[in-house]
DNA sequence: TTTTTTTTCTATAGCGCTATAGAAAAAAAG
DNA sequence: CTTTTTTTCTATAGCGCTATAGAAAAAAAA
């Protein structure tokens, strides 16, 4: 096998051709390297969701890891790199996940509760990533920021459609703003997912329901 | 006139008895101290909304005052109270204002739009505090947050009452569960003031009143 | 086993940041 | 004008953090 000179080269290739490789702990660990890359990038997840980027240090993130400070070296070339890959963790996936959703020919109530759900599961799987995405990103420079803004804007994208298509095909009031309305989707989602994180006794299908219901009917009485 | 032993002391008195000192520029400034001290909490205020708390430095706040590094401690013991008044920056008259709302005797739609103008307009004229206070408040010591967190929940609190209130007259759907609709409001307003904060074309009115439509009359289409 | 490759560790250079102390300047009072 | 009080400045101690280098340990290959 050829010499490593650089360790951090192995990892798209790591990261498009064993996806989860995180869960997969048995057999022979042949892509250790992958593997715990993974774990250094949940671990930074953590602990940035917890400190903020600015405020976690290196230090932190090893000790998540159990490992020493300079070790993580070895798996980030830089702190700023560590969290331009905790932003963009899974994201291509997610967005992946929206199209095939958005794509299916279901009634809107039930396309509606899938995309709240495909998002806010994702905070209680994907550990603390996408509450990183969503508070910490903008720290990053611009130009570590062109994948998860392309990512972004093509998630939203899908959502505007798909809010469209329910114009066009009546489910939807003909008068919404569906920029708008896709922004209020997103926000209320991202809102109640770092919600999620913090308050444990939340009940993930209860506050699908709820987030769907409001954006659906609203608050007000319609008997009246 | 007695001497100051400790500038930081003449604050609360400042802070109750001359409201709004900031813009009140003419005269002979009989009380310099406490209107650069409201300077102080809107430079820093600026600074963390833009930097966050741990990426912002003291050189960064004094820069924005236009003095150097060191003078900043004459206006705050730490980079800490810094944030912590920079988040309570103005909430008390905030919560005094719901209160009024809230109590107001007027049509349910009208209550909800002045709700959200109230919570969007402080994002306008609060100069970034707001935002600060939605993002950077966790990361301030328990200690320091106890007022913070009192009128937040009383805050909270208004709003779960004036939603509760509409289901007994009727206006509201008596289905919906006040504590978790209190929370998405407070979510979307939030959500959409730190745009309306980072994006300077969009308009203040028509936020205001897509809100307002979107949390009281849903998006699906009524007429199916 | 021996050699090569991968992974982790220790130690530290070097920088930037907070907070303080004391002098200096500006403003107000006497 | 002189004295006192308020405000700002300069300089720096002291700490913690990022990132690197090179040795050591562990794992895999030969």
């Amino acid at each position: 096998m050829l010499a490593m000179t650089d360790p951090h080269n192995i990892i798209e290739l790591a990261e498009s051709t064993i996806a989860g490789a995180a869960a997969n702990l048995r057999g022979p660990q042949k892509h250790k390297y992958a593997h715990k890359k993974l774990l250094a990038i949940e671990a930074a997840a953590k602990v940035f969701a917890d400190k903020g980027f600015h405020g976690a240090t290196t230090q932190d993130i090893a000790e998540q890891m159990g490992i020493q400070q300079g070790s993580l070296y070895y798996y980030f070339k830089s702190k700023e790199q560590a969290l331009q890959e905790v932003c963009e963790y899974g994201f291509d996936r997610y967005v992946e996940r929206m199209k095939k959703i958005c794509a299916k020919d279901q009634p809107f109530e039930a396309k509606m509760m899938a995309i709240i759900t495909s998002h806010l599961t994702n905070y209680s799987h994907k550990d603390s990533a996408m509450k990183v995405h969503n508070e910490q990103r903008l720290y990053l420079p611009v130009e570590r920021r062109s994948r998860i803004k392309e990512l972004g804007s093509r998630y939203r994208k899908l959502l505007e459609a798909t809010l469209t298509d329910g114009i066009n095909s009546g489910f939807l009031r003909a008068d919404i703003d569906t920029h708008f309305i896709a922004y209020s989707i997103i926000g209320i989602c991202n809102s109640w997912g770092a919600n999620l994180i913090r308050d444990e006794s939340l009940n993930l299908f209860e506050t699908i329901e709820q987030c769907s219901d409001l954006i659906l009917y609203g608050t007000l009485n319609k008997n009246l």
